[in-house]
DNA sequence: GCCTTAGTAGACAGACCGGTCTGCGCATCC
DNA sequence: GGATGCGCAGACCGGTCTGTCTACTAAGGC
């Protein structure tokens, strides 16, 4: 191939060693699956491995940003294909949501996992998934801000919360209902948020 | 000592082991803890964990049993402290849930953890961490059905999410604002939702 | 024909894993 | 004083971990 370049980058074994790392990760966890497991299940060498990722970690991380890439532009053709009313378009990202838990390969929130697998303020996997959760937070916080409430932050987070919440449940309870109820709720916050002007909390 | 009795049970080395794996696990994770750094920290010997836990498995679930019942203990003390209006005393699980995450000594949820990894329906830690997120939900649904609601079961759904989210977010992000959050999430679900004998779906 | 590049297979190192086993110290009770 | 039994230290087992290294193959560009 002509345009294969330097070294790194695209490359067909990389992209199988991403694919199968991921699988892997999201069925059994990171520290429980070993390398030569990755290695095997994607026909590939491990000098192979170790000439695009430097470590364990970098694979991990690399995998990560891949995910992340993918689910932001998931989640961005499912918003600007939504119908023009703000509303719509916000709760848009929860009907990504439902879709997510309902697929197969659904094992939870890799990036959940991540952190809590590599705790460490210096773990690079830790870091690849707070920067995709607050990626996620700015995606909603530009949405929130497009609605005519006071608080475009505070609701952002709220909803955030809902989001994060109907991963976890969803894993928990192997079963995609928490995602409609997070729509729901997120409704409920949306309908009843102060709008931009008014005073107070709301109710009372 | 007299009353030491049979074997297992209550034992000062076991609570040290229990005292030490806790804080071990919740700050490294399970797998990336290894026994015998249990054990070194702990001062105990190998044999007398394996004559108190078959596995470490076991001992992991033996710490989520135990941090469960303390969890649920706080929990109940708070909302039978809480003043006897029903909104007031659902809302208390939300303000333990802030005195949680403040404390210095979280690390993200345990049980969340424990269920990420060891993933598989026969790991005894995942079924610990189950019954545990089952308990909870099922104390939220007791508080939601004393208020005067349509959908308690919806609502205590819709408020876990909030729930779960303000610990997984209070734990990427290193701080305890998302359990304000959440409460004031849970207030406006709360105050917007479908009271008891009303149709339709709260707004519109 | 030659040389670079990407990849393979597999041995290897050194550390660490969970779990088992032996043997010793020490207190308690008869 | 002797027997019993708990807990300790630590050696030990087979297996697995990440990461390195060598030697070989095959395709393409010039």
């Amino acid at each position: 191939m002509a345009a294969s370049g330097t070294t790194t980058r695209s490359s067909a074994k990389r992209d199988a060693l991403l694919d199968t790392a991921e699988g892997l990760f999201a069925r059994h966890g990171y520290r429980a699956v070993g390398i030569d497991a990755v290695l095997a299940a994607a026909g590939v060498a491990k000098m192979t491995l170790y000439k695009h990722f430097r470590s364990k970690e970098e694979l991990i991380a690399a995998v990560l940003e891949r995910r992340g890439n993918a689910i932001a532009a998931g989640l961005a053709k499912r918003i600007t294909a939504a119908p023009e009313d703000p509303g719509t378009r916000l709760l848009a990202v929860f009907d990504w949501l439902e879709q997510a838990v309902r697929s197969p390969e659904f094992h939870g929130c890799l990036f959940i996992k991540a952190a809590s697998e590599y705790p460490a303020a210096e773990d690079l996997p830790r870091q690849a998934a707070e920067a995709f959760k607050e990626g996620c937070r700015d995606l909603l916080e530009g949405l929130c801000r497009d609605l005519a409430v006071a608080d475009p932050e505070g609701l952002a987070r709220q909803l955030q919360l809902l989001f994060e919440g109907a991963l976890v449940v969803a894993f928990l309870q192997r079963t995609p209902l928490a995602a409609a109820d997070a729509r729901r709720a997120a409704e409920a916050l949306l309908a009843s948020a102060p709008r931009t002007g008014q005073a107070g909390g709301g109710h009372r």
